[in-house]
DNA sequence: CTCCTTTATCGTAATTTTACGATAAAAGGG
DNA sequence: CCCTTTTATCGTAAAATTACGATAAAGGAG
């Protein structure tokens, strides 16, 4: 990403959104997510073994994870012990039930609104 | 990417919802979908004045956006007029909320779950 | 201390994404 | 019909991401 201007004009909590939002995007995160989400906690061997990639690369993957907030690594002995960061999580949901707050409520349309 | 074969044990809703992350993860159309958000409605112009990029790289994000089912465009004259897609915004807060629902409630912290 | 297990980091190649200018298409005004 | 406005698409260059093997670091077993 080449430096976006308009990026600056985002406040934190926007940027740290996004920023998740962004770790999020990859799908092997997501799914590493959803792993995680259902295992509870693991350790990086159960993580490599379940994407059936380089544990080189989920390690690279769940760095990102975890400069996102969306999950913590914990040493526990020679390995490393991962799992969901319940206040990351927390924020996301807020925020993305928060977004939009106005329009694309529970109703079934909005007033038609004739674009322009 | 390099067809990650994980991705195929995903049901619809799943891919789905990683494809609208995927989307979101790019700070550009983050906020191309805060402006909409905000705007309501407007028409590509308005969004490459906000953006301060180029035409044709604002018209690839909104196709980005559109074939991930979170926006709408509507021909008017020799325009377009963009607009949040409600049923797509919808979808998305729904699967963000049930989301790892036991996990990480509203709850301050969970139970010490002593890793491995 | 030495070996084994586990993970993080580094360097690098391949792929994907992003951004841009140029061009085409479509609609309306005169 | 010609011109202007607006947008989408195409081709391409630059940048970022992703994946991998090799290597280093750190902890426990014997």
């Amino acid at each position: 990403m080449k430096e976006v201007p308009l990026i600056h004009e985002m406040t934190a909590e926007e940027q740290r959104l996004a920023r998740m939002l962004k770790a999020l995007g990859n799908p092997v995160r997501f799914r590493i997510m959803q792993f995680l989400a259902h295992r509870q906690a693991c350790i990086t061997g159960d993580i490599v073994e379940f994407t059936t990639l380089a544990q080189s690369t989920v390690s690279q993957h769940l760095k990102v994870l975890r400069e996102a907030g969306l999950i913590e690594g914990e040493i526990e002995g020679p390995a490393t012990c991962y799992c969901i960061h319940p206040e990351g999580i927390r924020f996301l949901k807020e925020q993305i039930a928060r977004w939009l707050p106005d329009c694309c409520s529970s109703e079934a349309e909005r007033p038609p609104v004739d674009c322009c």
